[in-house]
DNA sequence: CACTCTACCTGTGCGC
DNA sequence: TGCGCACAGGTAGAGT
């Protein structure tokens, strides 16, 4: 599932590799699935067509495309896009347009296209005027998160560590895989409660959370059993249930906690937590 | 406020 | 072989 690492992945796929994305013109947009776009398709459409892309920004797994409308007095129009769990996003040259799961492709002048496949469709794309208009409903970036700044805001809660860490509001970009990851590197319970941890175990959570992003971003995003074949951040705890745990050998678990799939070491990550 | 549940989707993998 | 079904998970929104 594209998470903070796999969406950056994208990023930098579409805007330092070549060719970029940047500086391209969209000759058309067609929508396979409407259910893509939220709010009106025909505005977007419009919108869009014409429009050449100068930018491309990050916050969590949100993607911004900043486009300039030429033909409209420089006009500038933001298009946000969720990858959700299945969601891929490729530039290519235009006669790999479509494929099966294909939900939206943009044809771009120089013979490019930019294709959006989903097998599960819960993905999206929608203008904004401003990227703000959805990040200022998001915690700040977990890659851009200074350890004052994640402290205080954890000491700023009582919540479970699990759900806390998935949600955006609290901090974004984190989702399971690397949520069981810190945690486990932290060697923190799911369920301890944030307001009870101390200040070692809350510095443990902060570099263990740093630490898990910025690994997987160097290796492109997780390597987990058929799901991406991109990335290769090693997973330690995500998926293998049953497995030795890497640092104790204790049995890895799968519990579901806040209607999650948890991963983790009983042994290595006690609830009873250690100071 | 903290937490739970459901809907949205479809490919996968299991049991029978 | 094939059928049915639980399961996976990010987010929004409603409910406890």
């Amino acid at each position: 599932m594209p998470e903070l690492p796999e969406v950056e992945s994208v990023l930098q796929c579409l805007t330092s590799s070549n060719p970029s994305i940047i500086n391209r013109q969209v000759q058309q947009v067609c929508i396979l699935r409407n259910s893509v776009v939220d709010g009106d398709q025909q505005q977007l459409e419009q919108r869009l067509t014409g429009a050449v892309c100068q930018d491309v920004v990050r916050h969590g797994k949100y993607l911004f495309f900043r486009f300039i409308q030429p033909e409209d007095n420089q006009r500038v129009v933001w298009l946000a896009l969720h990858l959700r769990m299945t969601g891929r996003l490729f530039l290519l040259p235009e006669d790999q347009a479509v494929i099966r799961h294909t939900r939206f492709y943009f044809q771009l002048d120089q013979g490019l296209v930019l294709r959006f496949d989903d097998p599960r469709a819960f993905g999206r794309i929608w203008l904004v005027s401003q990227p703000e208009q959805v990040t200022s409903t998001l915690g700040p970036d977990a890659l851009k998160t200074g350890q004052q700044q994640f402290l205080k805001r954890l000491s700023a809660t009582n919540r479970q560590l699990k759900p806390l860490l998935l949600d955006q509001a609290f901090l974004a970009g984190i989702g399971n895989i690397y949520a069981d990851e810190a945690l486990f590197k932290a060697g923190l319970h799911p369920l301890r409660k944030s307001g009870e941890l101390s200040r070692t175990e809350m510095v443990r959570l902060y570099k263990a959370v740093s630490d898990v992003l910025s690994t997987a971003v160097s290796a492109k995003g997780a390597n987990i059993d058929g799901v991406f074949e991109a990335g290769s951040y090693p997973v330690t705890v995500y998926g293998r249930a049953g497995q030795p745990c890497v640092k104790c050998g204790s049995e890895i678990i799968k519990e579901r906690f806040a209607q999650r799939g948890t991963h983790f070491c009983p042994c290595c990550q006690p609830f009873e937590g250690s100071i």
